[in-house]
DNA sequence: TTATTTTGTTTGTACATACAACTATATATT
DNA sequence: AATATATAGTTGTATGTACAAACAAAATAA
């Protein structure tokens, strides 16, 4: 069998071709917000519940702690978020500037959408992501 | 809505998270070869086609040509490969202790696969990993 | 034949992300 | 109350990957 046949038959290959072309599509669209698609997203969860633990955060990204706090590092040195400790928690809330951003945010997170809706169809874009999150959980828990 | 539901309903989400999620599975199955998938994959490029180009390689992983120079020499400080300079090409051959490995790569890439239709189900598993290639060629052609 | 453009590769730099080891706080056990 | 264990966050370090700019060779135009 031709190499090219093995690397399209291969999950993990596939699955990060994938990744990677949406990771540059994300990036561009969420330009115009000044972060990177996932510090975005970092930010929303912010917006969703002010004060959030970093714990919560890494489990609603699904990121690593240690990621969490290396984000959290630049969203706070753009002013963006700070974070009050408590115990041994860190709660992160929204700046004033952090808040200014959260129409803008919402127009990437569309435009993204808009975006790839458009090359694969609407119906079809959300029913390969909703396909992605539910093959994420079954592969998350079944080991 | 709530944060949770505009993440799964997000493709770069949902493709990002699953891709972190079979990477981590690839690497381990590919740790007895040594190599990272990727590597791994280079490599079988090679064997298929003893002498290819930096650029051809490239064009099969769909990684940058930054990317594949950088693969390349690690894979030549292993001792796996070596390239000879023809004009401005630059093309890459297995050595012995590169073609030594051959079978165990193809061990772990069956491995993986393994690892992943006992969960996802064999025919679910290729279904996706398919899916995923066409929609990868739809969003990289449409623009 | 020289000058220009194109093509393939390399280099510097940057970023998202992870893991392992560590620190600090909180809870449970004696 | 003192010690042990669990939990939350941080730090050092590593890796895969990309982009932009540089470089070198080849092809084309002058």
């Amino acid at each position: 069998m031709m190499l090219e046949n093995y690397l399209k038959e291969c999950l993990y290959f596939t699955a990060n071709r994938l990744s990677r072309i949406v990771a540059k599509m994300a990036e561009e669209e969420f330009r115009i917000s000044g972060l990177s698609p996932t510090y975005a997203y970092l930010l929303m969860a912010v917006y969703d519940k002010e004060g959030i633990s970093q714990k919560e955060l890494g489990e609603i990204l699904h990121l690593n702690p240690s990621t969490i706090t290396r984000f959290i590092e630049k969203l706070t040195a753009k002013n963006l978020i700070y974070n009050k400790v408590e115990g041994r928690l860190s709660l992160i809330y929204t700046t004033e500037k952090g808040k200014e951003l959260e129409e803008t945010i919402y127009k990437c997170w569309m435009n993204l959408r808009r975006r790839y809706s458009d090359i694969l169809g609407e119906k079809e874009g959300d029913e390969l992501t909703l396909l992605l999150d539910q093959v994420s959980n079954q592969l998350e828990n079944k080991e």
